[in-house]
DNA sequence: ACCTCAATAT
DNA sequence: AATATTGAGG
């Protein structure tokens, strides 16, 4: 159970009043003074005269608090020292009328807040609840970073060393985290926490672990994620036993939405739901059968094995169809895929299975709509049913080519923004890969079919524009309602031809748009020169 | 630096 | 046999 700096400052309404306070004083005369005077405050409070007592209360799960007040004499000091130790979750001012520095620095050594002189000042004893907040905003900041890299932890530290060099894995996690998503694995909290927002008591004490309480700690260290995150309380043992457990395994691939732009609008809205926050996306890595080595993660450079479950896929796939077909490359598809520990030589190979079976698949299908010999003829590589389309440098000449027998100009309905769905029955068969993967879990939705067309039929009512697929790179789109026969004519905005064109010559690998063979450099910088566009010349493409 | 394809490994 | 990884070539 995490108190959050949200639930502080959206779900506690009139925070902080009923603060749940945990008076242990010697005196009960005393105790009854203070007692008063924080009720006054509002706060909530229950008082303790030893030690025993108040300790059972804070394990007592019916009650919890929030934070303690507890006063030290000369002669409680043990007593005082073991609750502190014992309770450490509990945030815990230490006051006392004696001015030993030894006592203090022993309290605060084992995690007291601060340490008050008596006697207590109004204004001190009600600003108590700033100790709360400001932990809950550092339970928070940890969390999140400890959810976040847990699961990498693995991973990175496996790429981290992979002998070519490249720590695609690394660079992911980076990236990422300076960019916009940060995502969270929150199910490592799934206890069943329903917040209850309050009433929300054992505050990890993390702070008073100073050299365990680091997450980042890269060092493989499982005592540490032990001493992290479990402080004897019991309601952590389900926290601490899943994540264990998660480390045997390896991270598991979460069935949510993958969706990138879902995830940053989820976040955005700081969710109040916890459930609803997105987990983090990382692969399920398959270490090959290597014997659990004890001396540091050097030895277990084993490469390993991506296994491309359905979730992966359908992220590939989806990445993919956001790029358009034709401009699938593994960095970008890599990019919109946000997986940690993905590399892009494994997406490398899995476009290129997925191009394989396109091929094999497409023409057959093609075959069977268009049984002219003439057309298989001339199909070429990329079976496409295609017709030149686009005049040159027409932006959406970069379009993908459709493969529904409709006019080539059409994109594929699976970008059509309404995402209408399949009705029509004319679909591809779903070719499925030899695994059985779980399709059925996708109902509808086909584009988790190796090479085959990812999207619904093309539209009777011809949207044919609503290309949201190319506008990737920042071309702009050109919304016009309306067959392509009405664009014949259509003059592209300059720096639209410009983004094009220089795409096409800074990236020679990127497939050309469909019907047009490829132009010499030179005569495509001729030709715009001649329009008044100049573009520098690298005579390298 | 990165893509694609083919060879190789599992 | 299928699929992932590695490597060569562009």
């Amino acid at each position: 159970m995490v108190c959050t700096a949200n639930d502080i400052l959206e779900g506690w309404k009139d925070f902080p009043k009923g603060l749940k306070v945990l008076l242990l004083y010697q005196d009960c005369n005393f105790a009854a003074e203070m007692k008063l005077r924080l009720e006054q405050m509002d706060y909530v409070v229950n008082v303790f005269c030893n030690e025993a007592e108040a300790l059972s209360a804070v394990s007592c799960k019916s009650q919890t608090y929030h934070i303690a007040i507890v006063e030290v004499s000369k002669s409680n000091n043990d007593a005082i020292f073991r609750f502190l130790e014992t309770a450490k979750e509990l945030p815990t001012i230490m006051t006392s009328n004696i001015n030993c520095l030894s006592t203090m620095m022993k309290c605060i050594e084992l995690g007291a807040l601060e340490f008050l002189q008596t006697p207590l000042s109004d204004d001190k004893l009600r600003n108590i609840w700033q100790h709360v907040a400001h932990k809950a905003f550092n339970d928070n900041r940890k969390k999140e970073a400890c959810d976040y890299l847990e699961p990498v932890k693995e991973s990175a530290c496996s790429l981290h060393q992979s002998p070519d060099g490249e720590a695609d894995g690394i660079n992911h996690t980076v990236k990422s985290e300076g960019s916009t998503v940060q995502q969270e694995n929150i199910n490592l909290y799934s206890g069943g926490d329903k917040y209850p927002a309050p009433s929300t008591p054992q505050l990890k004490q993390v702070a008073r672990l100073p050299d365990h309480g680091d997450c980042q700690d890269q060092t493989e260290d499982s005592k540490s994620v032990d001493t992290i995150c479990c402080n004897s309380a019991t309601e952590n043992a389900c926290y601490t036993s899943s994540k264990l457990q998660m480390e045997e395994v390896g991270v598991k691939e979460e069935h949510q939405s993958a969706d990138k732009s879902e995830i940053i609008a989820r976040r955005s809205s700081l969710p109040k739901d916890p459930s609803s926050v997105p987990c983090t996306s990382s692969i399920d890595l398959k270490k090959s059968s290597q014997p659990p080595n004890s001396s540091g993660s050097k030895s277990n450079r084993k490469k390993l094995k991506v296994e491309w479950t359905p979730e992966l896929h359908k992220k590939f796939i989806h990445a993919v169809e956001q790029l358009g077909v034709d401009h699938a490359i593994p960095s970008r598809i890599l990019e919109l895929m946000k997986v940690e520990g993905l590399t892009r030589h494994n997406v490398a190979s899995h476009l290129q299975k997925y191009r394989m079976q396109r091929r094999h698949i497409l023409p057959k299908e093609e075959e069977r709509r268009w049984p002219n010999p003439r057309d298989s003829a001339r199909r070429s590589y990329y079976p496409y049913k295609p017709i030149m389309t686009y005049p040159p440098y027409h932006p959406n000449s970069v379009m993908p080519p459709n493969h529904q027998g409709y006019p080539a100009w059409l994109p594929p309905a699976s970008s059509h923004p309404n995402g209408v769905t399949m009705q029509g029955s004319h679909y591809y068969p779903a070719w499925q890969p030899a695994e059985n993967w779980h399709w059925g879990s996708y109902p509808g939705m086909h584009a988790d079919a190796w090479g085959c067309p990812v999207m619904p039929p093309a539209q009777p009512s011809f949207t044919p524009y609503h290309q949201n697929a190319y506008d990737y790179r920042g071309s702009h789109a050109i919304h016009t309602r309306g067959s392509m026969v009405h664009n014949l004519d259509l003059h592209p905005p300059e720096e639209a031809i410009d983004k094009v064109v220089k795409e096409a010559i800074s990236k020679p690998y990127l497939p050309l748009p469909l019907g047009l063979k490829p132009p010499s450099t030179e005569s495509v910088l001729n030709e715009l020169s001649k329009q008044g566009i100049h573009l520098h010349h690298h005579p390298s493409y």
